[in-house]
DNA sequence: TAGATTGTTAATCGATTAACAATC
DNA sequence: TAGATTGTTAATCGATTAACAATC
């Protein structure tokens, strides 16, 4: 028998949630810590970044292969490469943001997602006055030609960025385009049918969270 | 014996991180709920809301009381203030942010913080042209005089609006200030003293993750 | 070699879920 | 009453952690 007891995941095994958050996670400190000039980096070091246990990350990580060296580390590059294969994240993936006002300004002039090979393929906004003016790379278009634009573009997620009141609104036109991923900065809840995904992302409820282990 | 086999939350008793992750956001998902006009609400909504299992909601919120009436659900406004006194969040709360360039000002004008008791307390910039202006209610301050105004105002939370390459002098003035609880929204890896918490928060992260579950 | 750090085990703890009686 | 939904049990599964041999 080769087969030790250590189980290694399968090629075409599904993550589960929790492992995909924290593979997610490492991405980005990877990303970070190569761009610090860094060419390794130890389990230790990833905890301290990311507040997940060491051996936590470790383990996660040896179920897909032995990917450190003993008494050295991991190589950042490789290991980049290994977590991105794992999650499926080599390719490009372009997002149409919603709402080309100051949070949408923000989010266009941002690196992070170029970063990590997601492409803003279009910013659309009702406003005129903001039709046709260029944010980071990217022409605001006319929010009634949503539809076209996330067809031709080949658009999979939608960022709406716009206030509450709309988000809805928005939230149906980009389900009628197809769009199956949803991330929502505004505080409003969204309804949609059972097989789109919303993520909403909320400071407020996160800093609550922080403040109960601050105070306690 | 009248104490029953379901074993109740003390009083003084801490959270865990899970718990208090989820009591958050049912806090949010009750906070727009009356928004909307509505005065109650059954655990399968809240479950629709946040993706969280119906049994998990019933079963954390039973944790600490009897909050809901079978067959008709939760009363809002009666559970908001027993998951605030849970968290320990009926106070007023006040926050520095660090920034006053687009993110900044997409967050300043936000009622998403002000919504949960938070108070946008002070607004630092090194930029001369900014400083004196307003965003929201509050008057952008000389970065200078971090230290002081976190002293006076009493801030407990510090918010990082800069581009990564300032992020690291910001996070190391607030905690030379005595701010202990940091919100990220550079994309920059921040070194802190080991009693300071930081949360990063990467809507790319996020995404890449997102997306994993929608290409499998 | 000596020191550092991985990969793995084993044990524990909390999260998750289906099912259903209680009861509004 | 009939229907709906909570509160609770019981069983399972994944997360977490300390410890340490393996090995760079």
């Amino acid at each position: 028998m080769l087969q030790s007891s250590a189980r290694r995941a399968e090629p075409g095994e599904r993550l589960t949630v929790g492992v995909a958050a924290r593979l997610s996670r490492y991405l980005q400190v990877l990303t970070q810590a190569r761009k610090m000039g860094k060419d390794r980096i130890s389990s230790q070091e990833i905890a301290d970044y990311t507040n997940i246990n060491a051996t936590q990350i470790r383990r996660d990580l040896s179920a897909f292969g032995k990917f450190g060296k003993r008494g050295v580390g991991y190589n950042i590059d490789s290991l980049l490469g290994e977590i991105r294969t794992i999650l499926r994240t080599q390719g490009q993936h372009n997002i149409a943001l919603i709402g080309a006002g100051r949070l949408g300004q923000a989010i266009a002039s941002s690196p992070i997602f170029a970063e990590h090979g997601i492409n803003i393929a279009a910013i659309l906004d009702k406003d005129p006055e903001k039709v046709g003016r260029r944010l980071g790379n990217v022409e605001v278009s006319d929010y009634r030609s949503l539809a076209s634009i996330v067809q031709e573009r080949n658009i999979i997620v939608g960022v709406i960025a716009v206030p509450a009141d709309h988000a809805q609104e928005a939230a149906d036109d980009l389900v009628r385009a197809g769009v199956k991923i949803i991330f929502n900065y505004s505080e409003a809840l969204l309804d949609v049918p059972s097989d789109v995904a919303v993520h909403t992302s909320n400071p407020a409820v996160e800093l609550l969270y922080a403040l109960y282990f601050h105070l306690t």
